[in-house]
DNA sequence: TGTCGATGTCAACGAGCGTTGGCCTACAGT
DNA sequence: ACTGTAGGCCAACGCTCGTTGACATCGACA
């Protein structure tokens, strides 16, 4: 349980802290972005970056507290999961720069990889654990997050101009069968 | 044209150094990557890196010079194209850590994510141009892309465990319909 | 053999970084 | 009104990095 959230006079400066943290390790990843110029983005010194989190990688660990806001998936539509999880996940991407941040720094840090690799197991493959084959569903989760992964890599890092070009409903369209095959179509045989 | 290769009596030291380079960017990425290190590991002199590639960029311009290997795809049974393009995929990946490099500098560093863009441009998308709507072929590449790119990003990079854990083989059964919809299926239809 | 460019070593510069400690200021509790 | 403490700024340290230039050495060619 969190401690009494007592107020702080300093919780709009560390608020404004967090604010910038995101924003300049979602545009510049963990390496490139500096604690001088979060500090400067929130109008504030550097020090004090370093005495409301501790270091560089206390307030990474901060800004990238993330939920991806999953609904239950066993209480939806079941012809209809593809489509309404990348549709979720489009929005998700969009509205909150967060998962960006991640991404930029997971290719390169192991600490961010480590945290994707909890948020894949405690949301997304969590949120899938009632859904079929209980041995299976990992693999199936691992699937899904490759394909959504894989979009979202493509569409707001590295920018495929085609990818990029889409509409969000021609994209879900093409992309909900792959995720729906994950989540509910039967295993494929192989050797 | 390449100018004639004449022999250089350091063409084993800049061998050395390419080596040691795309060793070190795969493992770290560009920044985390150090020019000492990548001169340890080849037992040189930093200064030598900067005397024959001149900067930092210009040896990692010269380390990721990478080519798919694409066969023909006008030329291989329509039918079977998205299993023989993911095990080729999967076998490039593992044979040479190139890609690695890459993809982990791709997200942060915006040349390299040129660099992608164009590999992706001048080899995959030009390698599907003959298969269908000449219009719709970029699209269909980009889906092929994010499919492809998600799985290289969730086994090789963030290395989530169902996904690192699944056999080639299993990996293709799944994986392969879905670029095989990409890549011949018909276009869904969107509102 | 003598010469000159190519090859390699060494030490250092200058910049940018995370981080620290000292100091001033302003507000809350008495 | 007094005082202690939290909030804030400034300057600097120590480190690592890419990069540079001076100097030593080797090897091909005349």
């Amino acid at each position: 349980m969190t401690a009494a959230p007592r107020a702080r006079r300093s919780d709009a400066t560390r608020a404004a802290i967090l604010r910038a943290a995101r924003e300049r390790f979602a545009a510049d990843g963990y390496d490139r972005a500096t604690i001088r110029a979060i500090a400067a983005e929130a109008r504030i010194d550097p020090s004090m970056v370093m005495r409301y989190y501790g270091s560089k990688e206390g307030l990474f660990a901060a800004a990238v507290e993330f939920d991806l806001r999953l609904p239950a998936l066993t209480e939806l539509p079941p012809e209809q999961l593809g489509g309404l999880l990348v549709r979720h996940f489009l929005d998700r991407w969009e509205g909150d720069e967060t998962l960006a941040a991640l991404v930029r720094t997971a290719t390169t840090n192991p600490g961010a990889a480590e945290r994707m690799r909890t948020i894949f197991a405690e949301q997304l493959a969590a949120a899938m654990s009632g859904l079929g084959d209980p041995t299976e569903a990992p693999r199936r989760a691992g699937l899904v997050a490759s394909q959504i992964l894989g979009l979202a890599l493509t569409r707001y890092i590295i920018r495929l101009p085609p990818v990029v070009d889409m509409d969000p409903a021609e994209l879900v369209a093409w992309v909900a069968p792959t995720v729906q095959r994950y989540l509910t179509g039967p295993t494929p045989a192989w050797a």
